[in-house]
DNA sequence: GCCAACGTTGGC
DNA sequence: GCCAACGTTGGC
């Protein structure tokens, strides 16, 4: 099971809506990156991943779940652009923000802290562990 | 609001 | 196929 973590404003598309979409989930639109495309095309039904708010909040603020593998996203003009559905899992107790991630040396290689434009990335065990003990979140 | 970092585009 | 120019992202 690999893990992943979802990168979004909270102005476009927040944590809050994430949850109002229920257990079917939605289409997570508007990726226009290769590599983001990528790792979108690797998960698998039922690996999970953390949301994170960009910009304002610049925290974990949640766990999803992939609900429906890779499809055409509905929203873009080019069907090389695919996107995963996600629906939301559960609320992180206390959320992890990006200073308290790169204050921890585990997540040093993290992703989030060391390329941070890469709005879907992967996570490693030993980092989704270690985020999950941070903000409590046992699962 | 600024700007650094990164990805993409397009001329050659 | 290189690389300069440009646009976008996202932390600060």
């Amino acid at each position: 099971m690999a893990y992943w973590l979802f990168k979004s404003e909270p102005d476009s598309w927040s944590w809050e809506q994430q949850k109002a979409a229920g257990k079917d989930g939605t289409e997570w639109t508007g990726v226009r990156n290769y590599q983001a495309r990528n790792n979108m095309r690797a998960m698998k039904i039922g690996e999970r991943g953390f949301f994170y708010h960009s910009n304002e909040g610049k925290e974990i603020v949640g766990i999803v779940e992939v609900a429906k593998l890779a499809h055409v996203d509905s929203t873009a003009d080019n069907p090389t652009w695919e996107c995963v559905d996600l629906r939301a899992v559960a609320d992180m107790p206390k959320s992890v923000t990006l200073a308290e991630a790169k204050a921890n040396e585990k997540l040093a290689k993290m992703a989030l802290t060391s390329n941070s434009r890469l709005s879907v990335q992967p996570v490693t065990d030993d980092e989704w562990a270690e985020v999950c003990r941070m903000g409590g979140f046992k699962g």
